[in-house]
DNA sequence: GTCTATAGCAGGATAGAC
DNA sequence: GTCTATCCTGCTATAGAC
């Protein structure tokens, strides 16, 4: 948090719509989790939509980055997509990106809403597609359908925050994605 | 919407809470929604927390005796879950229960937290017990983990309005629900 | 670039009249 | 039970000095 004003109110936003949502950051609460004043902000940015535009964008390119770092690998398509979902994450404060979907003035912002749309979106395609090489490598079954089932994947990551936080607890994280990851196993027959 | 105020005021506070979340819930919002003036308000509740726990907790029960429509079925497990998962919806509005686990004051208070974490609880519970039957009646293959799974379908729904709100289409939903029906249908090897 | 002053409006609630 | 008046604080910015 050395770096320059711009630097750390887009820093300090990317954390507060992280931990409180748009609805609940305010202006003000950014400028001294930045350390920065009021005429500092609105020098860098037009006001409130402008830097969470900018934090929501860093944080979906993040994101991304980070889930290529599992999906990426060269191991098999089963090993990568457990891999992905089993990796350390602060499951308790939910997902930076998905939590924004509930968020009413994100969702009624098309400049808002559309990093939060493609970063869930190429996660599924991603998913998609290496799936489709778990098929195509005869690793699946046949009958199985990459596209729906990346998204039941999406979905269960998504909702195993839903079910932590509810429960105060990340291994109810975990629980939904093995139970996921046991239906898809292909070592699981049933 | 004409039943006495308190009544209204409950109603409006769900539908309030629903649409913009606690957070984003004012009491003035609530008092026009309800046609109640701020005097009836105060009058029948302590205030904003006190109104929101009387409006979650209805919505909660609400949600149960909605599950229970279709869990209580007698058909077979896969068929009553089906029924559940696929059941008409207001998908695009997100689960009225789960979206308050990203309301970063519903969490910090434990009493509104409670309903939440309960209901959601009670779902995976109700869903684990069919799952059982499925597996005591050979639907199921013996290597189903009825808790882990149970997990994963709740999780595969609350994550699937996340998708759906993302997408602005609520056929991202079905998507990944048939995804995961796919995955555990007795009738798809894989 | 950053600071301080100022502004209008909303949030959340209390008090007392009716 | 409901209404109006009032209160203080916070939200989201603008203006102009430094």
């Amino acid at each position: 948090m050395s770096a320059n004003a711009s630097e750390r109110l887009i820093e300090a936003t990317r954390e507060l719509l992280w931990e409180r949502g748009y609805v609940g950051t305010s202006p003000k609460a950014i400028q001294q989790a930045a350390g920065a004043g009021q005429g500092s902000m609105y020098h860098h940015f037009a006001g409130k939509p402008a830097l969470a535009l900018a934090a929501i964008r860093r944080t979906a390119e993040e994101l991304r980055a980070a889930a290529e770092t599992e999906l990426g690998g060269t191991g098999p398509a089963y090993t990568r997509i457990e891999a992905y979902l089993l990796r350390e994450r602060d499951v308790l404060r939910g997902c930076p990106v998905g939590r924004l979907t509930m968020d009413p003035d994100v969702m009624a912002d098309a400049e808002l809403r559309a990093p939060v749309d493609e970063t869930l979106d190429w996660l599924r395609g991603r998913l998609a597609e290496i799936l489709q090489e778990g098929l195509d490598s005869g690793e699946f079954s046949p009958s199985l359908d990459a596209r729906e089932t990346a998204a039941a994947i999406v979905a269960t990551a998504q909702g195993g925050y839903v079910l932590a936080r509810a429960a105060g607890s990340p291994a109810a994280f975990d629980t939904a994605v093995r139970g996921l990851l046991a239906l898809l196993s292909p070592r699981t027959a049933h």
